[in-house]
DNA sequence: TTGACTATTACGTGGCGTGATTGTTG
DNA sequence: ACAACAATCACGCCACGTAATAGTCA
């Protein structure tokens, strides 16, 4: 096992170190181990969680209540699948899997709304590069 | 000149008035007409900058410091192309203009980063969705 | 042991939300 | 003159940034 101090973590997250900790504060991640001193330690699997939760954040311009949220559905329709079916509680899981089901059809008629902006956006940038280039190669011909 | 009250202007954009106040406070948006007992007064002209404002931080993921940037950029280049070439300072301009066509650049290549990402969102909720009805189903099933 | 890193504490900032109070308007 | 708005403080909150200080480690 091959441990990362949180400088590491940082560099390969693009998160800042201020910022790994702050989460773990608040425990959208889990705190890591430690070494004899205090230090903390990772591993691969936290830096690819922190990536997640990074893009998440970025790109679907979560809160971090409703990064919460998100994580726990996708973890808990992961663990539903691995055979997790003995469980005593059957109506409530299926309750709480037809308000999962809810949120990611709510979840994806945003990003679609928000991909198509963004297209849209990119248009008018293109756009007015274009212009941009076309003044300034009109410069140069005089 | 049809005048609008800052709740007219909020159900327009998306914005809340405390939101609308703000953005005129720090100089993102001028500050509107003022009837005589001082309440404020919107064009319609208001209401598509803070459309765009609008739609620019929540798609591009600015902060108001870079879309003030953003919004400056766009209205000068299509001030240059106004015939606005009479201008004394001539290599100030061209310089100017330079800068703006690199910060387009890296705005586009910022751009098409989002929206990679967003389509592997995408995907994944999707897959994310596809599993919990497969759940659900198996459920109505027995 | 020294220099580069780390931890904790604590205060600051940006972008608003949320009253509370008072004033304006149809 | 009254309800439905509006304006202006002012404090609160979230998601960190930014020192300052002290401890850890190769």
């Amino acid at each position: 096992m091959t441990w990362l101090k949180i400088d590491d973590v940082a560099k390969q997250t693009g998160l800042t170190k201020r910022t790994v900790r702050f989460y773990e504060e608040i425990g959208l991640i889990d705190p890591p181990q430690r070494s004899e001193g205090g230090i903390r330690l990772y591993t691969q699997a936290d830096v690819e969680r922190l990536k997640k939760i990074s893009d998440a954040k970025e790109v679907l311009g979560f809160s971090l209540q409703e990064l919460q949220q998100f994580l726990k559905i996708s973890e808990s329709i992961e663990r539903h699948r691995q055979g997790y079916r003995a469980s005593p509680d059957k109506t409530g899981q299926m309750s709480e899997l037809k308000q999962m089901a809810e949120a990611l059809e709510e979840q994806l008629r945003m990003l679609k709304r928000k991909i198509d902006k963004m297209l849209g956006f990119q248009q008018e940038i293109e756009s007015l590069y274009a212009k941009a280039m076309q003044l300034l190669e009109n410069d140069r011909a005089n």
